[in-house]
DNA sequence: TTAATTATTGAACGACGTTCATTATTTTTC
DNA sequence: GAAAAATAATGAACGTCGTTCAATAATTAA
């Protein structure tokens, strides 16, 4: 069998070399977070990266193919730190569209601290699709989306003709749309617009079949 | 008051260089869509665009501040010259979802045959907020879009309770998301998954409110 | 015709993203 | 342990997008 790509149990203790890179992605992670606070995303080039990771320019493109995958890893990574915030507040609405609105109420305050690096981010989102294979993996918002329809296909709330994952996608598209307009257009108010966004994905806009 | 943008009335008989401007971008769109057809988009450079314009790349810049307006502007007019095939088609249709549905039908067939041009497009579609302002207008399709969804609405057959316009973006971007679902995965019909976005945008996903 | 606007041009530039040959490091195998 | 194979990292150069600038040509207004 090739050696190089083993079978990804993942119970194995990984090599120096992966715990290694392990490592250096938070190190990338945090100087590219402080940068883009500072100075926003634009304006942080990808050589200034590498010199303040203390990184050659190719070895942060080895990580990152382009410049808004790590831009992603960074989110997500912030995201996955709020979860376990997020979460309990959920369990007290009862799952289905409740707490879907509920998830999108605290997202939305979170989003609002998180302004500068919202538009780009969700600009690459809607659009990106040449991510390599692993990256191409389900965003930590398309997750959370999955789980909570789920939840609620579960409880009889939303309708089950339907995979998970097409209704998810057809969340995620219009949440995306919705953060998109609210970010270009400061007169819109993002809670006021996701929970229109949601009536709309929840109940349609009215055509018979 | 400042002569170099008037009132623009419209009606007034435009001047030389207005003339002579919109047949260079007539000469430009053809240039571009013969190359793009050729070799595709991405593989096409800017620089040769012009060349074969007999341009210089700024002049070329100019008309079309980033690349993706080029295509935009090229794809509009195409699809403002497959209108006249198409609108007569709808009229057999009652205005709201039905006619959406055979438009849908219609658009598929058509977008069949330009895929080439169709991914780098719909890209750039989602995730556009960055072109100036004249270049913001309704595109093509989110006019057609806005049309039959009031034609939908003055039926009573799409809910009054939102203004058209958020409707029309709610559908058109559902629209492109599942263009590009099926551009970067062979496996799916656009047809169908077409048929089940117009579904799922006017049924909604089933959560009562 | 003169004066003010606008179009066009070439040349150079910064940034993204890639390629390549070379060197260092880790992992495997003996 | 040491040798060999595989991977990581590097600098330097390159192509493309998109922009800036100063200079020239063409159009319009006075």
């Amino acid at each position: 069998m090739p050696i190089h790509r083993m079978p990804q149990t993942g119970d194995e203790p990984p090599g120096r070399r992966e715990r290694k890179r392990q490592q250096q992605l938070d190190h990338i992670a945090d100087t590219a977070w402080a940068l883009f606070e500072a100075e926003g995303f634009e304006a942080v080039t990808m050589e200034r990266i590498a010199e303040a990771a203390d990184l050659s320019k190719v070895t942060l493109y080895r990580h990152f193919p382009v410049k808004e995958a790590l831009l992603r890893h960074v989110f997500h990574r912030e995201l996955r730190a709020a979860w376990p915030d997020i979460q309990p507040e959920l369990a007290w609405a009862a799952p289905g569209r409740a707490r879907l609105a509920r998830f999108l109420e605290l997202q939305a305050a979170w989003c609002e601290s998180r302004r500068a690096f919202l538009l780009p981010y969700t600009r690459f989102r809607l659009s990106d699709s040449r991510l390599p294979a692993e990256g191409r993996e389900r965003s930590g918002m398309e997750a959370i989306f999955s789980e909570l329809i789920a939840q609620g296909q579960a409880a009889g709330e939303f309708r089950a003709d339907l995979p998970v994952a097409l209704l998810a996608m057809h969340l995620q598209f219009a949440h995306l749309a919705t953060l998109l307009r609210c970010l270009t257009d400061d007169r819109l108010a993002l809670a006021d617009e996701l929970a229109t966004m949601l009536d709309l994905v929840c109940n349609g806009m009215g055509g018979r079949s």
